[in-house]
DNA sequence: ACTAGGTCCTGGTTGC
DNA sequence: TGCAACCAGGACCTAG
């Protein structure tokens, strides 16, 4: 499940290697991975002969830019892959969802095995907030020390739900997801179930930068190894090797050897340990 | 205004 | 061994 790390991850390696492509033909496989426009031929339409130029992310967004002002959203959700591969390659195609032929001779594939992830063509006469409304209500960009505890202090004032939920929660902070929330609670000592606005400004703090290094360290390891997780390239990540608690239900804490308690808070799981985090 | 829960989707896991 | 039921999870929608 990408998250901000993974995306960002994505968006670079594509910005290098997709960069001044131009799309030839677009095969939508799965109608249901188009978002917009309406329907998958005029994605296709549109879409075709366009030019990759800019490569950006937002929150868990990415925004290729194309020519003639023109872009390209994606949202990867649980288990979208943006792919660059060689038609020689013989890769298994049973998840491909939109398959886009690019003039150098590539293909760009997007391959989904959930059918949760979307796409979204931003013709020129509209902009990515108008063709994709979410990006209008992200909250705050995580990273590069952009997250401090006063902002925490005054997004949380009045959450009373857990702090597990409210880092979830997009239109608070962007790109944070159930993997690096895990990870970020644990290395601040604080129980996912606190209620949001019950935390001191001490540890909002080092909540604050416990975020923004987590994401940063996945980012400088090159996004996590998950399930259903590979760069642009198709090549795994590492970070989740080093996970804290984050998918060790029973395992012993890293810290001090007590077992990692999983629970369910708002429909999604929580991992923590009962001794670091109180 | 805010929060919790259901929904989508499919392969993997669990349980009978 | 076989198969059905259940589970995971991000964002969106609805209900309370």
């Amino acid at each position: 499940m990408p998250e901000l790390p993974e995306v960002e991850t994505i968006v670079r390696g594509l910005s290098k290697t997709l960069k001044g492509d131009q799309v030839t033909q677009v095969q939508v496989l799965r109608k249901d991975s188009i978002a917009y426009p309406d329907t998958p031929e005029e994605f296709a339409k549109m879409l075709k002969g366009r030019t990759f130029q800019t490569f950006d992310r937002r929150g868990k967004y990415m925004l290729l830019g194309l020519d003639a002002g023109a872009g390209l959203g994606v949202h990867l959700r649980m288990s979208g892959r943006l792919l660059v591969r060689s038609p020689k390659q013989k890769d298994d195609h049973s998840f491909l969802r939109v398959r886009m032929k690019l003039a150098s001779g590539r293909e760009l594939h997007y391959e989904d095995m959930r059918v949760f992830g979307r796409l979204w063509f931003v013709p020129k006469t509209l902009s990515f907030d108008e063709v994709i409304p979410a990006l209008q209500n992200l909250g705050v960009e995580p990273i590069n020390g952009n997250l401090t505890g006063a902002i925490l202090k005054e997004l949380f004032a009045r959450k009373t739900q857990a702090v597990k939920s409210a880092l979830l929660d997009q239109t608070l902070i962007s790109g944070v997801g159930n993997i690096y929330a895990d990870e970020a609670l644990f290395l601040s000592g604080i129980r996912p179930l606190t209620r949001a606005c019950d935390i001191t400004g001490k540890k909002l703090n080092l909540l604050a930068e416990q975020i923004d290094q987590v994401l940063c360290s996945a980012i400088k390891a090159g996004g996590s190894t998950l399930r259903d997780y590979t760069d642009s390239d198709g090549v795994n990540g590492n970070y989740q090797n080093q996970a804290w608690v984050y998918g060790r239900k029973g395992e012993e804490c890293r810290v001090c050897g007590k077992a990692i308690e999983r629970v369910k808070i708002a429909g999604r799981s929580a991992h923590f340990c009962t001794k670091c985090q109180k």
